[in-house]
DNA sequence: TCAATGCGATAAGTTTTTCTGATGAATAAT
DNA sequence: ATTATTCATCAGAAAAACTTATCGCATTGA
């Protein structure tokens, strides 16, 4: 009765993704055949329908919906407990995957990755750009093992630990270099430009100028901050980028820059990762490789 | 790389539960060359040993004991899956394991069994009597499914639901029913018989005279409730019994009762399971059985 | 010291499970 | 009507897992 495998509940758990066999067994390098015969076995043990077979198309039952929802934390545990058994052989080799954010990505990762392969040369690091939410949401499912966000993320299954802190430079057109430097009130009156929905460093902008970061807003939004920094040189507004990103994001664009008075608005980027993750140790390891890392760029950028 | 197998953990744990290959294999209904070797495989795809083989043991590494913990947990998730999909057939059919305590289990089985038949004909009901701890542990490990125990028991884990209460009876030698019953200052100068360490009914009948649960008595300890009122009829002390164990437990000694003065002394008896169960729903119904069941009998005792 | 015993590993052969490639049946798109 | 797409089925092949028999090693008891 009993004899559901893993196997099975990989193949359910592709098919539950995909929607449809082919692709599922594609995904699990298997033939589509095998893949049906399977998903069969597992719903005759299970003596309940997982999908309905539509004509085109393949969906979850109700039922099938809740199994995928702890079939999932199943595989995640398994998948843990293969990285535990490297973990344990106390030095941190095989693969890594590492999410970053879009606005500490370009500045951080090429002497990030370096140095990491510097210091772990059997590391196979997979990275991966994307916002705060995608990447928490990865961790969460075990399919990202750590990621470099904004702090605070104050989620009590994660372990975070902070890297640095970095403020925010206002960015003008290079006519205004000797304007006065605003504060976050007379900001408000300027044309900001900033980020789409869903960056972090939006809304801490946001936030900065006293903002609601739901507020309809009729200004333009850029998807990166080298768009936003080449609109402002175009005369279009001011934005924010943080001081990270100055060297980049400046260095071919006709601007000025200029710091705002104390309290400078400002954010701690950190690493975090799942508190139960095998890794926990060498990740604390890794997060020191990534801080110095971090250091030394901010050193040579002054 | 990663080809373990809920089989090997199966295994795995059998193997680490017992200390003893063959043990383990026999548990696992194959034979001991076929343990040998998944057992080998798995330490293989695991790059890692779990067991030390010793000379005339099998122990644990410390790597494979918390490999242990964590194989535990996904096999109950595991088991889980296979109890939802049952659950999932709407009505409860198939095993429902149930633990109730000593104090419980002599007066309100015969009864609760008959009614749970006839309202599920289909539950094959496993019944386990043993006392609280052992209760939660098991129910933990999801070897039991649910159980009744006196509340509160504060598990956050563990959804718990209130059935009946029942007040404590003092039960004293028949020569002793014209002296005034004691409240419980003087119950203290009174020689008093409890069950043995361990049981639950024990501390709140010490709880109730302000005694230590821990403190050394020197009085005797009995192992059931019938030998206290045995031994009360035979004149060596009094003793206290819960309402519901007059009927059975008085019946054919020569002893005499007593209710207390305000506020009495009781206790509330409550069924407990696991949060995540797969069956928290039709527990829920079962409770409401044997809420009845309890109500039925105090009818018929008055 | 020397067999006897208990226990886990190994080997060879068999059974069971799982997979592939070919094909069928049903439905939707052209 | 025809073709394309997609999942199910079938037969044979490949892989995995199991069983029985046996080995080697260490401890035990005479």
């Amino acid at each position: 009765m009993n004899n559901l495998t893993l196997k099975q509940m990989r193949y359910f758990e592709a098919l539950a993704r995909h929607g449809h066999f082919g692709r599922a067994a594609d995904v699990c390098a298997i033939s589509q055949p095998a893949l049906s015969m399977q998903i069969k076995d597992l719903e005759g043990s299970l003596g309940t329908a997982l999908f309905e077979r539509g004509a085109r198309s393949v969906r979850l039952t109700s039922f099938g919906m809740e199994f995928a929802r702890r079939v999932r934390d199943i595989l995640r545990g398994v998948d843990e407990l293969a990285d535990l058994a490297r973990a344990s052989q106390d030095r941190l080799v095989g693969r890594l995957r590492m999410g970053v954010i879009p606005t500490v990505a370009p500045y951080l990762l090429p002497s990030l990755i370096a140095d990491l392969s510097r210091n772990y040369p059997d590391l196979d690091l997979h990275l991966r750009e994307t916002m705060t939410q995608n990447l928490l949401n990865e961790i969460a499912e075990g399919r990202l093992d750590t990621a470099i966000v904004a702090l605070p993320v104050s989620e009590p299954s994660l372990s975070e630990v902070a890297l640095f802190s970095e403020t925010f430079i206002l960015v003008r057109p290079a006519s205004d270099a000797n304007k006065p430097v605003p504060n976050r009130e007379t900001l408000r009156e300027l044309r900001l430009l900033l980020l789409e929905e869903g960056h972090c460093f939006r809304d801490q902008a946001l936030s900065f100028c006293n903002l609601p970061s739901t507020q309809p807003r009729e200004l333009l939004d850029g998807s990166s901050l080298t768009t936003l920094v080449q609109m402002v040189s175009a005369g279009i507004g001011v934005t924010l980028i943080p001081q990270m990103a100055v060297p980049v994001e400046t260095r071919s664009a006709r601007v000025s820059l200029a710091r705002f008075a104390a309290p400078e608005p400002e954010r701690t980027i950190g690493m975090i990762w799942r508190k139960t993750s095998p890794f926990a140790l060498q990740l604390g390891q890794i997060a020191e490789v990534v801080r110095q890392s971090a250091e030394t760029l901010r050193a040579q950028s002054l």
